[in-house]
DNA sequence: AGAGTAACTGGAGAGCCACCCCAGTTGTCA
DNA sequence: TGACAACTGGGGTGGCTCTCCAGTTACTCT
């Protein structure tokens, strides 16, 4: 589960709400996408404003405690990809995985990979964005030395260019367009002759 | 320029207004990009905030207005693509044109590209969304008859495409990045074999 | 020209929002 | 159990979008 950020635990009062804020906000974004006012969470939260800047300085942050158990999950598949599959393959496999949850995620993720790049407020041990950094970055790697992937492909493109797909999908709310525009991006990362 | 969008033609201070805002609108806009707050341009137009929206109902309309002669001269150069290259690459050539406006737009082209879908106030002659359509609708016809394209691919995928692109670019403010990822889509639309 | 009329205006206000301050409350630990 | 630091939430500030309406201003008709 999410946890606390700051230094020493929390008061157990403290943690109490800081939990409470991570499920409304979870509620309340799958309802109304990740731009839904924060005082509506706090409200179905059943705490006060304050508390909830309090624990969670800003949107990003809150967004972050709320996605962090499904990109746990995402992260650990992608560890399940590379096992399963050939390099190329589980890469691709893999990037339709992140886009599904993407799609599904009514901005979260985009919001995520998006604005994640500046050092932040990144716990050092494991930010939303750096999990998947890393796990894309892996597989990319593999791949690229299987020549599955043309060379100059780098990992925050990909991730980018997800991202960006997604976004278009949750506007457009439409989930076969991402589908088609995966498949393009997956189409351009390919070499052109197969190895 | 733009043009009033009610039934007969304004009266002069009213017109007067409505440029003037545009203007401001501009200015703004490309200062702190289409999130701007509409009472900033208001003011910095000189007219009161019932006025803007009088004439704009909403951000989106404002945005059309702004963009579209931007957008006009973007679909005359499609057409000189066409004349002066061949399907394919014309079509590559005007995707970047595309491109280098959205990214240099501060997400105006991207919030053109997006939720202009449903049949809004779209002035019947040319709303932005309608003209950049059918520029690339052609371009892309023509690119899938000397096979320089995949079939299957749409202009409506393309369009999204850059959109999402662009808005990735920036929110990075990165605009090299956005060169890389329409490397990426281009890539991907092209067939496996060249003609 | 001058009056009548419809178009147009902007200040004031309602109802949102994010974010902050501080007097009061509540866990925690000696 | 008492004392103190951690934590709380009501209420305030300032900004936003969008609307209402009493007053102003440009066209029009004689």
């Amino acid at each position: 589960m999410g946890h606390a950020p700051g230094r020493r635990p929390l008061r157990a009062d403290a943690r109490r709400n800081y939990d409470l804020v991570v499920g409304a906000a979870r509620e309340v974004f799958a309802d109304q996408g990740v731009g839904a006012s924060l005082e509506e969470i706090a409200r179905r939260a059943g705490v006060g404003s304050a508390t909830l800047h309090r624990h969670f300085p800003s949107r990003r942050v809150l967004i972050e405690a709320v996605a962090h158990d499904h990109v746990e999950t995402l992260c650990a598949k992608a560890e399940v990809r590379a096992r399963e599959n050939e390099p190329g393959p589980a890469l691709f496999a893999w990037l339709r995985d992140l886009n599904d949850y993407a799609v599904s995620s009514r901005g979260l993720a985009a919001s995520i990979l998006h604005d994640g790049q500046d050092a932040d407020l990144l716990e050092e041990d494991h930010g939303c964005q750096v999990m998947i950094i890393h796990a894309a970055r892996e597989l990319l790697r593999r791949a690229q030395r299987t020549d599955a992937v043309r060379p100059g492909i780098r990992a925050e493109d990909l991730l980018a260019l997800v991202a960006a797909i997604s976004l278009a999908a949750v506007h457009h709310a439409d989930g076969e367009q991402a589908g088609r525009l995966l498949d393009i991006a997956i189409e351009g990362i390919r070499p052109r002759q197969e190895p």
